[in-house]
DNA sequence: GAAAACAGGTCTCATAATAAGACCGGAATA
DNA sequence: TATTCCGGTCTTATTATGAGACCTGTTTTC
């Protein structure tokens, strides 16, 4: 009765979900990104229950997408960094954003943006673009499966 | 006690988290999109309890990612179907599959794949792209926060 | 047309995950 | 040196999940 392993699986999305997808890595994730690295200054930011967090940063750190490093401020502790791998996530972070500002507020309600450092305006849409740099949509896509259940 | 509710959150990331953040939500979606829209078809794909599988629809309708509508073979039972909003999720789930594509397999292992339809060709990369048209990495941008507690 | 199988659930129960917060030892600071 | 900060662990109460029995109406098979 233990919750699914997805390690396993043919489809790349499981098998990200099976690092990513409970309820708390990817906000971990995005404090991350943030600069949010110490341990304490997570467990306040997010609220989280700090046996919790515990869990979440050692499975985060075995599967490879945070390390521990010392504190760069100089004190004996330590910080959780997004290793290569990690910061490969940030499309993902950027794609639930995008998402959640273009449904989940009400016209005038207000909320965090993500800006170009180098010019100061906000980011441009994510889009998926086909060879020939057209936007690609749903529908110009299609799954190729490998298993015969139909699975993948 | 109850999990934690983000939906008043200021961040998108956590807002959308909220809606597609638990365990199966973004499966069922995947799978949404890949055609699989019966609940008997879901149900068998993914290997959910039937009785999760019933509460995660419910959510997802009433968060509109998906809506109900009658069958496409004619008989009398229904399908769920994403909505404009659910098709919006396009990109976390290609995020999602290229991050695991890059990441989770041993060199030679196979996995399903995401082809162009016009060209049968795999789709590219998902990037980020400024205003000039140059890939935007992780430290390229800065997220503005609003609440002077710094959370976002 | 009757029987069997399928679709889309609900219900119950055992177990796992989460939240809340007390507690604790070493490090840093006043 | 005393106090607070940091990064945890431990316990307990509650919620979520997994497994599967069961149930009603629909469709298919014979």
């Amino acid at each position: 009765m233990k919750r699914k392993n997805l390690s396993k699986a043919e489809c790349p999305v499981a098998r990200s979900l099976d690092v990513i997808g409970d309820w708390w890595s990817l906000l971990i994730i995005r404090d991350a990104f943030d600069g949010i690295n110490r341990f304490s200054a997570l467990q306040k930011n997010l609220g989280i229950a700090r046996s919790m967090l515990t869990a979440r940063l050692q499975e985060l750190v075995e599967h490879g997408v945070l390390e521990t490093a010392p504190a760069s401020d100089g004190t004996a502790y330590q910080e959780y960094v997004l290793t290569e791998m990690g910061r490969g996530l940030f499309p993902v972070i950027v794609a639930l954003r995008q998402w959640g500002e273009a449904n989940l507020y009400q016209p005038g309600e207000q909320h965090s943006v993500l800006l170009e450092t180098q010019t100061g305006k906000p980011v441009t849409r994510l889009e998926l673009r086909s060879r020939e740099n057209q936007v690609l949509k749903w529908r110009d896509t299609m799954v190729r499966k490998l298993s015969p259940d139909g699975k993948h």
